[in-house]
DNA sequence: ATACCAAGAGAACAAATAAAGAACAAGTAT
DNA sequence: ATACTTGTTCTTTATTTGTTCTCTTGGTAT
């Protein structure tokens, strides 16, 4: 079996991780738009090549899809664990989360997710700039309704409006506390703030 | 065979770091922007230069990039078949960058990276406290030894001494400016300060 | 100064690879 | 049946990549 060009490369990196987001084997067109090309055509050189390296199913007309075979599942072990965490929307202090109209899903590593369900946020403004977190960043959120004095959540107030702050739950008192100094606690009373979830991991991109 | 250039080295390094994030080698063009210059054939020069000294293995003028032999890649210790990005050690303002005995390989998100050879740190201090990023987060840094003025770089000063910082190069003075306010910009000589790479990207845990 | 050498920029070229688009066939949906 | 989607094949055109040359610059030895 000779080398696969960069090109083909791609395609079963890009299969490969189709796989893991997806039940269904993707068209030769929607691998076309996930990789920018604009011809059926040129693609299916591609394909051929990686049913000739034995990496993707022939065609059997009727099951569509391009569809990996065994032996390419095999070659990448690594990926196995890794589904997608779903990207749900933008949180900015006081407003509601403003969820995405369509979810995406982002393969994040174990290191900054917990093994419960987590989601994503990406943050707006810079209420959480001492703590690090500035806009644009996205962070984790493990989603649980209850958490431990001292921890960083989702809260929800009056069912309005969310935020990402500390929190000290007394009986009677709920306290929110931004990390910018500036701003001071506020008090609540706990019936009125919701946890949504807790932060457990941040991440920021840094290319333009 | 005679002893490589300094320019031989550093394309081997490249070439070294490169396999542990791609499964193909990079092109000419690729080795080029890495290194910062701007044409493939003052790159190639050198190329044949490695090819002669076996480390490089000759190419068959099919598109096949810049591929290390066997031997040269005995000159680390091996990965194979790993995906993912190396985390090879700890950058603390100051000091010399503390490499890990045993590379990991951590799977981080698109978002969060280049598609160029990058690999991981571990923060030690808080030099950048005020870049947001903080002791115990992990940045990821895409390998090259230019940068433009206003990037964070890994730079490697007197080759004794690893920093984060942002730079700003003039011809004949080279600033190194930390995020802290309260420590002022260092001045260097362009050839006391060696770029190691480029920040691309930050993630940070909050589980204990 | 003169000669030499390593490095790099840029132009030019050929081989390999990739892309677009047309055309058509096999299945699917209406 | 008819239209639509999906996979396949083909030809033509464009882009990428490796290679070789020439020219320039800056440093170093003679």
């Amino acid at each position: 079996m000779r080398d696969l060009t960069r090109k083909q490369q791609n395609i079963l990196e890009f299969l490969l991780t189709h796989q893991n987001n997806f039940t269904y084997p993707p068209t030769l067109d929607e691998v076309c738009s996930a990789l920018g090309l604009s011809s059926r055509g040129s693609l299916h050189k591609h394909v051929k090549a990686l049913i000739e390296a034995g990496l993707v199913e022939p065609s059997e007309r009727k099951q569509k899809g391009v569809r990996l075979t065994e032996k390419a599942r095999q070659l990448v072990p690594s990926v196995g664990e890794t589904v997608g965490t779903p990207f749900v929307g933008y949180i900015a202090a006081g407003k509601p989360i403003e969820a995405v109209t369509q979810v995406s899903y982002i393969a994040i590593p174990e290191q900054i997710k917990t093994d419960k369900s987590c989601y994503i946020l990406q943050i707006k403004g810079d209420s959480m700039i001492e703590e690090g977190i500035f806009d644009g960043d996205w962070v984790i959120i493990e989603q649980r309704s209850v958490a431990r004095n001292g921890e960083i959540v989702v809260a929800l107030i009056d069912k309005a409006e969310a935020t990402l702050k500390f929190i000290e739950q007394y009986p009677h008192e709920t306290l929110l506390i931004p990390a910018n100094s500036n701003m001071s606690a506020m008090k609540f009373k706990p019936e009125q703030v919701e946890i949504q979830g807790v932060l457990v991991g941040q991440m920021r991109s840094y290319i333009k």
